[in-house]
DNA sequence: TCCTGTTTCAAACGCCCGTTTTAAACGATT
DNA sequence: AATCGTTTAAAACGGGCGTTTGAAACAGGA
C-alpha cells in the first residue's frame, strides 16, 4: 500500500460523493467519477469492488461524518427543556445548513440523504440506524418533558415529527422556493434568524398542544 | 384515431405514472412501462416521441390532476383566518394523503413530485408554476392576516414555510419513520387526528410569532 | 373491394454502461 | 539488480438501454 494508494481511493470516494449528490445513483456513471478523481475506469472495481459497493462506501462515509458532527455538539442536561429544545434546533440546523468547507460540503451529504429518502435503497436502513434513530430519540425526550407526557405518547411523536419537518423543510423545498416568485432567501444565508423563528414557533406550538 | 388508439396511449401514461413513481426516471425503462401497458416497445416513441417526452407528459398529467383537486376545494372567504387556516391544512392533507382509488393513486403522484424535488429536471418549473405557486400564495395570505403583517414580510414567509414543512413531512419522512423503532403510524391511517394536531400546533406557533 | 392513413409488432441498430482482462508500471525488500 | 505483491492503464467485452425500421394488421370511406 503506497502513498498514492490511499490517495486514489479517497479521491474516488470524494468524487463519488459529488457525482452521486449531483446526479443520483442510477444517473451517475463510474466513468464520470473516475474522471473527476483522475483515475482509470477500472479503479472503482479495483478499490471498491463495483459501483454498488462504492455507493455503499459513500453512504457509510457520509453517515459517519454526519454522526460525528452531531455527537460532538455539547449538551447541558441540567438546562431547562426549553433551553435544550432551542439548543437542539440550533445544533441540527447548523448540521444541515452550515457551510463547512473542511470535511466536504454538507450540502452534498444532505442531497444524497434526500435522494435516498425519495428513492430508498437497502442502505437507508444504515442511515436510520446510525444517524436518525438517536437524533429522534433525543428530541422525543425533550418534547415529552415539555408536554409532560410519556415519550411514546402519540402526541409526542407527532410533535417531534412537526419539528423535524421544519428542520428539513428548507432543504427539501429549496428547489421549489428557488423557483417561487418571489424566491425565498436561502436559510443558509441567515441561519440565526431562521433558528430564532423556529424556536418561537415550535415552543408556541408545543404550548398549545400541552394546553389542549 | 380508433378506439384502441387512446386506449394504448392512456394505458401507457398510467403505466408510466406507476413505474416512474416506483423507480424514478433514470431507473425506469420504457420496456417495463410498455409491458405493464400491454403495448409494444415502439409504442412509447410512436405515441409520445420518446422517454423524455413521456415523462413530461406524465408530469403534466399528474400536475393537472392535483391542481384540479386542489382548486375544487370549497373556500369560505368570510370565515375567520383561523378557520381558513384550518380548512387549508385539512384540504392539503387530504390532497396529499387521502387514498383516492378513482383517478390513480395520489401516492404515486406525490412520489413523483418528491423525486422531482430531490433530483430536479426542467419539468420542475412547470410543477411550481402551475401547482405550488398558487397554493403558497393562498397560504401566505392567510398567515399574513393572522400575523397582522404584509404578505411579503419575511416572518410571514418563514411561517408559511413552517406550515408546508409539517404538511409534507409525513410524506418525505415515511421511508424513515417506517424504519424507526417504534415505527410511526402512517398519517394516512389517522388523517383527522393528525390534522387536529397540526392545526393546534400551527395556531399556537403563529400566536407565539405574533406576540414576539 | 380497393385504397389510404393509422396503429401495432418483431426485429434489429447503435450506443453507453459496468465490468473484466491483460499487461505494464511501481515500491519495497533482499 | 532481481523479485514479488500492489496499483495503474488501455482496451475490449457483454448486456441492457432508447430508439428506428419496415412490414403487417387494422379501420373507415369511396
Amino acid at each position: 500500500m503506497n502513498k498514492n494508494d490511499v490517495s486514489t481511493k479517497t479521491a474516488l470516494l470524494e468524487a463519488a460523493v459529488k457525482v452521486f449528490a449531483a446526479k443520483g445513483f442510477s444517473s451517475a456513471t463510474v466513468r464520470e467519477i473516475c474522471q473527476l478523481a483522475n483515475a482509470n475506469v477500472a479503479a472503482v472495481n479495483y478499490h471498491f469492488g463495483g459501483k454498488d459497493a462504492l455507493y455503499s462506501a459513500v453512504l457509510e462515509h457520509v453517515i459517519g461524518r454526519r454522526t460525528e458532527l452531531f455527537r460532538t455538539g455539547d449538551r447541558d442536561p441540567d438546562a431547562s427543556p426549553e433551553q435544550r429544545l432551542e439548543a437542539y434546533i440550533r445544533r441540527k440546523l447548523r448540521d444541515i445548513y452550515a457551510l463547512d468547507g473542511v470535511t466536504g460540503l454538507a450540502s452534498d451529504h444532505w442531497a444524497i440523504f434526500l435522494m435516498e429518502v425519495a428513492n430508498p435503497s437497502e442502505n437507508l436502513n444504515l442511515l436510520v440506524e446510525q444517524y436518525v434513530q438517536a437524533a429522534v430519540d433525543e428530541l422525543r425526550g425533550i418534547v415529552a418533558e415539555l408536554l409532560n407526557l410519556p415519550p411514546m405518547d402519540q402526541e409526542v411523536q407527532d410533535s417531534a415529527l412537526s419539528i423535524w419537518g421544519q428542520l428539513l423543510d428548507p432543504l427539501v423545498m429549496m428547489p421549489i422556493t428557488d423557483r417561487l416568485t418571489p424566491p425565498r432567501a436561502r436559510v443558509q444565508e441567515d441561519l440565526d434568524r431562521f433558528a430564532e423563528h423556529m424556536v418561537t414557533f415550535t415552543l408556541g406550538g408545543l404550548l398549545a398542544i400541552r394546553d389542549s
